[in-house]
DNA sequence: GTTTTTGCAAAGTATTTGCAAATGG
DNA sequence: CCATTTGCAAATACTTTGCAAAAAC
């Protein structure tokens, strides 16, 4: 039976807490500050059971260590191929649904049972697209 | 200037005999039948330059090591929640477009200019379903 | 001949594990 | 009390790097 600990609760809450998807070891540094005494084998350990528990998304980034994700609305992810930055893109219900059954669809091609589905996006984030926008100037 | 490799050539060569996404040591191991000298640090040294010429594809399972992919053409990965065996689904034109056109839409909502996206789908293998079939009857 | 690539060993990251002490129920 | 969780240190897994010798051009 899980027991409650102080410090799942403050990861957890540290990680909702944050929209920048932040690495283990950026959780650890974050949390030191509350509780001094907490190990980095602390941290790794209750994000993965807060991810078996459903409340919490390991993401895996092109480049780097894997990130942590405490948003559980629905939503896919933008990945910066600049600044590597990650940031979420909510999508609405109509939206979610027309993707879904196109996609659902494809998985019908090799005969499985698909259950979910991931979309990631690759590109410029708004700030570093303006950064490109002013070294062309220069 | 890139100069050829023996051993580069071998590996792109391996990779695209196979349809598995084997991970850098899976190739070691398999190339190191044609060539036993050849070093695990080769192998990773080249997939790396391979991506960056385009050649493959480096891509991140929910579980394990890094595997790699030879297939050039137009296609989203599958990924078996039971066995992590990946699989290819090649995608059609119209199937394509439908599914970029709504993509690339999403991500308008953050205000990036989004180049490239990834769909990955999960749930059982043709395999492991008809596995989970027999369990069940027992 | 110069530049790139190789194989090996060593180093570097990221993550997991074993264990005795602390905490939760 | 008994089960789970913790912090620490050590172990592991994966990948990269430095370097002298070999291969490519």
């Amino acid at each position: 039976m899980k027991k409650y600990s102080k410090q799942r609760e403050l990861i957890l809450q540290s990680l909702k807490n944050r929209i920048d998807h932040p690495t283990a070891e950026m959780l650890y540094y974050d949390i030191k500050n509350q509780m001094p005494e907490i190990g980095i084998a602390t941290i790794y350990r209750n994000l993965s059971d807060l991810c078996e528990m459903g409340e919490v998304q390991k993401i895996k980034p092109k480049i780097g260590p894997d990130r942590f994700d405490g948003n559980k609305e629905e939503h896919i992810h933008f990945e910066c191929t600049q600044c590597h930055d990650i940031m979420d893109i909510s999508i609405r219900e109509n939206q979610t649904k027309k993707i879904d059954n196109e996609i659902k669809r494809l998985s019908e091609n090799i005969d499985a049972e698909c259950k979910s589905a991931n979309i990631w996006l690759y590109g410029l984030c708004k700030k570093c697209k303006k950064l490109a926008n002013i070294n062309i100037k220069d």
